[in-house]
DNA sequence: TTGAAAGCGCTAACAA
DNA sequence: TTGTTAGCGCTTTCAA
């Protein structure tokens, strides 16, 4: 430190350039590139294609970026590029939902890429998704990824009239929209069928979650068993409430109305966990006398006593995989598979 | 149906407008105003402000809309007015995390009123949250709410000159950013130690994920109990792994290296729900020999067995309230208390 | 109640 | 490599 030539400490800036009657304010590109001494175009650039411009003019730009604290306004640049560098997505819930772990991955991976997640909830109401999905347009996001399967005829028509790159997932349908990552819970039902019955299981019951895919997986369930020659399933639906507290309530109604019972299949984690409480409550074995099934894998069931057999989806796979695809569409490259099967596993543990 | 005077089915619509090199092609209001008759202004305020303007002239646009299946543009609305009508939230983890009733509750409120919101993640981390925060900022939100305090200086600094309405929450601070709805972690911790001494525990435990809350928490127990003239505590830090496995192994720790242990406060319920699992599997009386205190009062450890005492926090109370207020603040309304205190309760069950 | 003009802050297109 | 011009689609401002 003992040459005077550096400059000294950076000044405070107290630009003066007068402002209109509108705008908040704030610092624009226009304020960074005047104090750097080029065109606005310039200033761009030098942000956002750093290696089409000189080294010089980058350096200068960098140094009024910061004495500035300028931080770009991506509405005007989606506005002016007709790309928000937005993508929204749609669950139907979030709290303790199994459809999270897709949401965080697909977070994370648009994150990395320099993108941003707008989060719409539907609570399972297809007005509530008609409304979401209007509201969604109306940001122009660079791609919609959605959890499941787009119902109404109306929102179908909205967005494919928007022309925005869609994901569908969590399902499997010949006639997606545009793009879909998922499985099918009709092979589902199938294979959970054929694990019970290969287990020596005779009596069945389903517990399912008053949701349409939930009820495909006990559909399939259902009509499998029937066909390798078991009694009809006894089925109770626990409406909308995912609740443990519904698990228990099933098992006693099984106990009433089918006690034969030897198997359940339940439609998520949380449900079977009710169930493998209120068996604990009343004595019963697990899986001596009643075996029991989830769906999900939630992160926590495997330490539980008993662990809980569970249906496996790689929602962190389905996530990443939307993503990548919901980017590549938004840079206009080609998206090699349009539907992806990204499958399931049944995961044994103690409970069957 | 026997008068010719209704009109025809709505025509399909093709307006041939010469669209520039730009834009994405997608109708926009000047079509819809063109095809009413009217300036692009006048439609502007039939669809943002009906009564600013004739019936005739909302019928005709709204008509126009419909057959031209119009949505608006908000990127650019956004732009031009200065509101972009999207909020942003920051949380640390969305999977099984406490944070998401929140979030919900936040998100609902928020699109009630018409707005949406962005969600980010920081994963814990302070380096993201920084990284995160340019990005939402970048993108004008007309408020940012904040799962806990702003942690770095320069986020702060950030956030400060970029004028946005921050709520804080999660927690209590003299000197929050802007608006703050939280409850204290000390007298959560301080409240833990008077009520498992009221009940005449001794030997205490606490079992932590690595959070700066938690650890709060666990540290104004500490001190209550010692004051109370109990024994050290013996603290079990679980890292970043909030798991219920991990619950369980800090429970063998306990047991080898403090086993006269007859109370553990632990900083979440999964981590209690872990402690219960173990305490199940060595055969340990609940809460005859251990009483096991979670936190978070998630939705199902009321009905599991034995039902898990914890720590309430309304997560849902947080989350409307900091949508109203940073709703309030949007649309430059008063804000009557800046700094709301939504308190806790600790709810006993079977397991203290 | 309606409209013309001007601009929000940025970038695409073209030109030098 | 840099700049000029003209918008992106909407709303504010001001005027009628």
């Amino acid at each position: 430190m003992f040459k005077m030539t550096k400059p000294p400490t950076i000044p405070p800036i107290a630009i003066s350039i007068k402002r209109s009657r509108r705008g908040t304010g704030a610092i624009t590109l226009r304020d960074v590139a005047k104090l750097a001494g080029v065109a606005p175009i310039t200033a761009s650039r030098a942000i956002n294609t750093p290696n089409q411009v000189s080294a010089d003019v980058k350096l200068r730009i960098d140094d009024a970026v910061k004495r500035t604290g300028y931080v770009p306004n991506r509405i005007a640049g989606g506005l002016a590029s007709s790309r928000s560098r937005l993508f929204a997505a749609v669950v139907p819930s979030t709290v303790m939902s199994v459809f999270m772990e897709t949401i965080e991955s697909l977070n994370d991976t648009l994150f990395e890429a320099g993108y941003q997640l707008m989060l719409g909830q539907t609570d399972y109401s297809t007005k509530r998704e008609e409304q979401l999905l209007e509201a969604i347009i109306s940001r122009r996001p660079d791609g919609i990824f959605i959890t499941g399967i787009l119902q109404s005829t109306s929102s179908r028509a909205k967005i494919l009239a928007s022309g925005i790159p869609v994901v569908e997932s969590w399902d499997l349908t010949t006639n997606p929209i545009d793009m879909l990552v998922g499985f099918s819970h009709i092979e589902i039902g199938r294979e959970v069928a054929k694990f019970f019955v290969n287990k020596h299981r005779k009596h069945f019951a389903v517990v399912s979650a008053d949701d349409e895919r939930a009820k495909r997986r006990a559909d399939s369930f259902k009509a499998t068993t029937l066909d390798l020659g078991c009694s009809a399933v006894y089925a109770v639906n626990v409406g909308a409430s995912r609740s443990l507290k519904s698990g228990r309530e099933a098992l006693q109604r099984i106990l009433r109305d089918a006690p034969k019972t030897d198997a359940i299949f339940c439609s998520s984690d949380l449900l079977a966990l009710g169930v493998l409480t209120e068996a604990r409550q009343q004595n019963i074995a697990i899986p001596k006398h009643l075996s029991v099934l989830g769906f999900g894998n939630v992160p926590f069931v495997q330490d539980m006593i008993p662990a809980l057999s569970t249906v496996r989806i790689n929602g962190s796979e389905i996530g990443r995989l939307s993503a990548l695809a919901l980017i590549s569409r938004a840079e206009n490259r080609e998206v090699a598979e349009p539907i992806v099967d990204v499958g399931f596993a049944i995961i044994e543990r103690e409970s069957t």
